[in-house]
DNA sequence: GGAGATATGAGATCCCGTCATCAGGGCGGG
DNA sequence: CCCGCCCTGATGACGGGATCTCATATCTCC
């Protein structure tokens, strides 16, 4: 861990100015002292009028003639005076911070998420606090601590699994501070909400394997535990059912993960009868599984189609490009951002909490035959 | 607007009617209205003590008798008060914010950064304020804009590639905000810097390839304007040098994406004398070489082996696995962010910038041959 | 009884910007 | 000449806490 890091001090080699602007700052704290930055009372000062008068004239006041509001625009650019958003802040009882809650970054479709949750914020003129709870609940009920106390104006939150007890969110909006929850939802809790539709998405993928010629068709299956892996199950049977084929249990698998799919397949398509589809809960389990089918000689998609779960960015670079169900991160965390946006801005205070399904969207490539 | 600060009573001394506050609160609310938030006087106010009191009591200053302060303690708990961070942040003219920009979180290598820089920040008390420049330079400008209006008390960036003027970064600092750079910096300015040692792991790479075996090796190199690309091809041209191979410059092809891979690598195999090795400035490029020299029939690593740079997840799911240098992206956040805490808490304020450089670590999967 | 310690209250100040109020200067029109 | 208008200054409150000073009240001990 340590040994992998090394420190290199810089060579000292800085054009002349650097180093007297270097000095006074060193000065200045040698002495103690706070560099200062600019208030609105320095702008006065040097414009020699009252600090009235530059705030009245920054906001347009019809007071101000037009020529002070000029000078006043002119020197706040000039001397780059920017309001202390923490006073402001302090007066307006806003932050125009939102809080965000991940369970991990270091997946597609979270970081896609954030993405689009940046990209509303930004939009709207609100910053964005990030917080991960690495999938522990000890850890989300200290991320809702920390935005309670530094007085976000909003929440976005996806639960952890580890997350069982919901007084940690209660606690938010007991404190009137919206919450949205995004892709992992709490059945208890009265907010809004912004979900992926798992069942029509692994509907409309094996109704698809269908409509190709796909008559067995296996289910890799992800814990029943969370909606998520349950929903695409669902989804799963319902496409069959609708199509008048028989659930065959024996072809649903519990297998989530790259290194189980290799395992499983093996297995799987050695036995008599093997399945001529199978659709994964998500795309790693979808790439092993194709990995470990290419090994045994067969071919995809002509021997046997594959279709994953979350368009991720693997699925971009399997040989044959892999056929998914894309989960469009970025739209629900804009969808979600904008949806507090507005609870924050009272615009829809008094009407109760909606749930808004973003629709998941087959994406067909090459693992899977053509209708 | 000014009505909602005169509905609530001012003086009221006796617990009782502390009830109706709290019960016309939810009224407020129900109303549109902000909701209150407990302050230090609402708790001197119920105790029956006076501020000053509270406040020293909490702060366990001496003149407050154990039982005071037992009673204080107490019933801060008992109503929940938290001093408000915003009051403090304007006095203090501390946020316990850090601000960090990264180019693009739906990137493996960058969300193992944030997730590193989440933990130091947690551990140290910070919160993270997060940006993300898309690559802009405007974007950039504008991150750092907010970063600047929020008083956050230091900031970690990684430049955006569209970024040639350094400005934004200099205002930084003239603002006495300290800048940590992680894995892409800038030459032109002077502060601390995190980065990923290139040259020695593509150095490590080559030399690697040669060990096994490989004597006509390619680079696909990244855009020289940036130190990743440039630094990169030189680890590679140094390891065939140190090995007294000649540096064919018909081998070094600039190319750093999927899609590109795929057509160079058609051409390249196609011309006489094929190379029996490719070294790739990153994982999707190896990864799109990897899969267009299987589909012209050529063994992986038997006829030509194969290594990436940043170990990403597509590494991991590619058959063959794929053997690539990995970056360390969690070190790098977390080192990043103890740097620029020791630097916002002045321990170092008179001590020169430094350079960390994290090392690399070469990861031998199944796309290159054994020694 | 008075000095001194102890515990607390009351109030000011600071951080910074906004906003409201009141006071006034200057100038033009009636 | 004065009223009223336009513009501006001076001042203070407010938001919420921390912190400091000074004034009390109570109690103890000599």
């Amino acid at each position: 861990m340590q040994s992998c890091s090394q420190t290199i001090p810089q060579t000292f080699a800085v054009p002349f100015f650097f180093f007297i602007i270097t000095y006074s700052i060193i000065r200045d704290d040698y002495f103690g002292m706070k560099i200062h930055k600019i208030t609105i009372k320095d702008v006065a000062r040097e414009l020699g009028v009252s600090v009235s008068t530059v705030s009245r004239a920054l906001k347009d006041h019809p007071d101000i003639s037009p020529q002070t509001k000029q000078l006043v625009r002119d020197l706040v650019e000039k001397m780059k005076y920017k309001p202390n958003a923490i006073a402001l802040s302090l007066r307006s009882q806003r932050t125009n911070i939102i809080g965000v809650i991940v369970p991990e970054i270091v997946h597609h479709f979270f970081s896609m998420v954030i993405s689009g949750i940046d990209e509303a914020a930004m939009a709207a003129g609100y910053n964005v606090m990030f917080f991960q709870s690495n999938e522990s609940y000890e850890r989300e009920v200290m991320n809702i601590q920390s935005i309670i106390n530094s007085r976000a104006d909003g929440v976005l939150i996806s639960i952890a699994k580890g997350t069982k007890k919901f007084n940690h969110i209660r606690q938010l909006l007991e404190d009137n501070i919206p919450v949205v929850f995004f892709d992992r939802e709490c059945d208890e809790i009265e907010t809004d909400k912004v979900i992926v539709d798992d069942f029509e998405g692994a509907f409309n993928a094996v109704d698809y394997l269908i409509k190709t010629g796909c008559r067995r068709i296996a289910h890799y299956a992800g814990p029943q535990h969370l909606q998520i892996g349950y929903l695409r199950k669902r989804g799963y049977i319902s496409a069959l059912e609708k199509n008048g084929l028989r659930v065959d249990d024996s072809l649903i698998i519990p297998c989530d993960s790259y290194e189980a799919a290799l395992e499983v397949t093996r297995n799987l398509m050695a036995r008599g009868n093997p399945p001529d589809a199978i659709f994964t809960t998500n795309d790693n389990t979808a790439v092993g599984t194709l990995n470990a089918v290419k090994a045994m000689g067969f071919k995809v998609p002509e021997d046997i189609s594959i279709i994953g779960f979350t368009d991720g960015l693997v699925s971009t670079v399997t040989d044959p490009l892999l056929s998914t169900v894309s989960q469009h991160g970025f739209e629900i965390g804009k969808k979600a951002t904008e949806i507090l946006i507005k609870r924050i801005n009272d615009e829809c205070v008094s009407s109760k909490p909606i749930t808004e399904i973003v629709k998941t969207e087959l994406v067909i490539r090459n693992s899977t035959r053509r209708i």
